[in-house]
RNA sequence: UCCCCGAUAGCUCAAUUGGUAGAGCGAGCGGCUGUUAACCGCUAGGUUGUAGGUUCGAGUCCUACUCGGGGAGCCA
């Protein structure tokens, strides 16, 4: 009697007889052997199918099985180093559940539109599983963090009637004839909530109706924002530094085998420990216009000068060789694919060439007083092997309700935390205003109405204490974690500028 | 809001200075006893995003629009 279990415990019953069930993920046969990559969501098992006088009929049925056809499959478990993840079935018995016929997504390349449009089948694909796995290991270690230091999960409303920051940036929504807005923050209902708890958080999707059709956006996206009281900016700093190596570290001990399918270099990650960089603003100011910032500019434009060179030289050999007569078909195709990875790449390094410049003139030409941009993130996080907190942040570049630090009123008790590799801002946060006086003051001077912020305004009034936090940007983090190129494969559906479907 | 790039078969792409729209994958059929995005042969598959314009002739040049991609600003 077989016994049914999962792909990835195979292991466990080598010699065995074994019910799987799953998808078709790929199949090859000749005229007397079938392959079947069977998917059952815990992994990929090569079934083989020998053909017999007795099963002539299982055979010819199994040969016809389109992609992603649903089966149930019998078979004996061995170990074989030929097969993917080192184990295969031999099929005794096939059943199928449902003949698929004219599956979208081929094992061929696909182009992002495409793969967009029919997101809920391309999360099938090996890569995306992988992905969507890792997020739900880093969502988990995010709530134990919090949940082993004794943090209460406080869920804040979606549904807000004023703006928690910018106001420009809100989604508006009709609330029985009253304009509400679509939460961008839970943090000020976080901080009433930490006064009855005293260290809180709140995780859960935010919105911003921000127009950037970048890498790094989306419109709606998943922040995890912790509160404690009685905090300085330095303990939240180090509350943010033991977060992120423990998230960190968490993913890389449970998910090596999905970080090394999607090709990320796991000793960088590996280096994700204490202590991180820590300077001021004014310290990174300074770095940016300083002969550090220069040449690292100078030498990402020469070696993106010179990728740009190798790769058209690579193109044309490739190319040439795909053209010339007598090439074998199989060849041409991997060629023109090599031509086509070749391209994208020579694309993303003609626009570093064109941006460089521009990019060093933004950091040269930096003033003191505006906010760094993503270049200017890029380049500080560039030149460090860790993340990088940076802090005090001038007043006018950040939310009101940040406490203004009490040797430079110019300057704010906040941070940011720039993840390596270029992957930017991944937490904000800061010490909180708590002198009501002082929080009046910024709201008058960012032309804020109080009515709408009375409640919050209370919060001062009422046992005031010391406090602070910070938000993480879950897909920004994930995007880093597994070394991606867009925010857009970090979460299951996409709402991005453009794109609500599907 | 602004700047750059793109749209050709179901998918990924070709098509020389403007001159008969092709290939691979996928689909269908056949072959092949260990394949690894298998391979080999045959078949079907097109109003070149939309609307105008230039021209003897437009996939190719021009204008507008639509959709998509990347970036700036803004941000996690």
């Amino acid at each position: 009697m077989a016994t049914a279990t999962t792909i990835a415990k195979l292991p466990k019953h080598v010699g065995q007889t074994v019910t799987l069930s799953g998808w078709l993920y790929n199949s090859r046969s000749s005229g007397k052997l079938a392959f079947l990559i069977l998917r059952d969501g815990t992994g990929l098992c090569q079934c083989v199918l020998e053909k017999t006088d007795a099963n002539a009929e299982l055979f010819q049925t199994a040969k016809r099985l389109g992609q992603e056809s649903s089966l149930v499959v019998d078979g004996q478990v061995r170990a074989d180093e030929r097969a993917v993840g080192g184990y295969e079935l031999i099929v005794g018995d096939l059943r199928v559940v449902q003949n698929v016929e004219g599956y979208p997504i081929s094992p061929k390349a696909h182009g992002t539109e495409f793969l967009m449009n029919h997101r809920h089948l391309w999360f099938r694909s090996k890569r995306q599983w992988a992905i969507l796995r890792v997020r739900s290991t880093l969502v988990d270690a995010i709530r134990r963090f919090y949940n082993d230091r004794d943090f209460v999960l406080i869920d804040t409303p979606i549904f807000a009637p004023s703006a928690g920051e910018g106001a420009q940036t809100l989604f508006e929504a009709d609330y029985f004839g009253d304009t509400v807005y679509l939460a961008q923050t839970g943090q000020l209902y976080v901080e009433a909530a930490m006064m009855a708890h005293r260290k809180v958080y709140c995780f859960g999707p935010t919105f911003r109706a921000e127009k950037s059709k970048t890498r790094r956006h989306l419109t709606e996206f998943w922040m995890v924002e912790p509160e404690i009281a009685y905090a300085d900016l330095d303990d939240v700093i180090e509350l943010a530094e033991d977060f992120v190596c423990e998230i960190v570290q968490r993913v890389l001990r449970d998910h090596r085998a999905e970080l090394e399918l999607l090709g990320r270099d796991l000793n960088k990650l590996e280096n994700i420990t204490k202590p991180f960089y820590r300077m001021t603003y004014s310290d990174a100011v300074d770095l940016l216009h300083g002969d550090r910032a220069r040449e690292k500019f100078e030498s990402d434009l020469a070696a993106a000068k010179s990728r740009v060179e190798q790769l058209s030289k690579e193109i044309n050999e490739k190319e040439a060789e795909r053209t010339a007569q007598g090439t074998k078909k199989w060849k041409v195709e991997k060629l023109a694919q090599e031509i086509a990875d070749a391209r994208e790449e020579l694309t993303d390094a003609e626009e570093l060439v064109r941006n460089i410049p521009h990019h060093m003139e933004l950091a040269a030409n930096f003033e003191w007083g505006s906010d760094l941009g993503g270049s200017d993130e890029t380049v500080i996080a560039r030149l460090h092997d860790r993340p990088v907190f940076v802090t005090h942040y001038p007043a006018a570049c950040k939310a009101f309700y940040m406490k203004r630090n009490l040797n430079d009123p110019r300057v704010l008790d906040c941070f940011d935390l720039l993840a390596p590799e270029g992957y930017g801002e991944i937490i904000g946060g800061s010490q909180r205003e708590d002198d009501l006086d002082i929080l009046l003051e910024r709201m008058k001077e960012e032309n804020l109405d109080t009515a709408p912020y009375e409640w919050y305004l209370d919060l001062r009034r009422y046992g005031t204490v010391p406090h602070g936090g910070y938000g993480l940007g879950v897909e920004r983090t994930l995007a880093w974690i597994c070394g991606l190129k867009h925010i857009r494969e970090t979460i299951p559906f996409a709402r991005m500028m453009g794109r609500i479907y599907p």
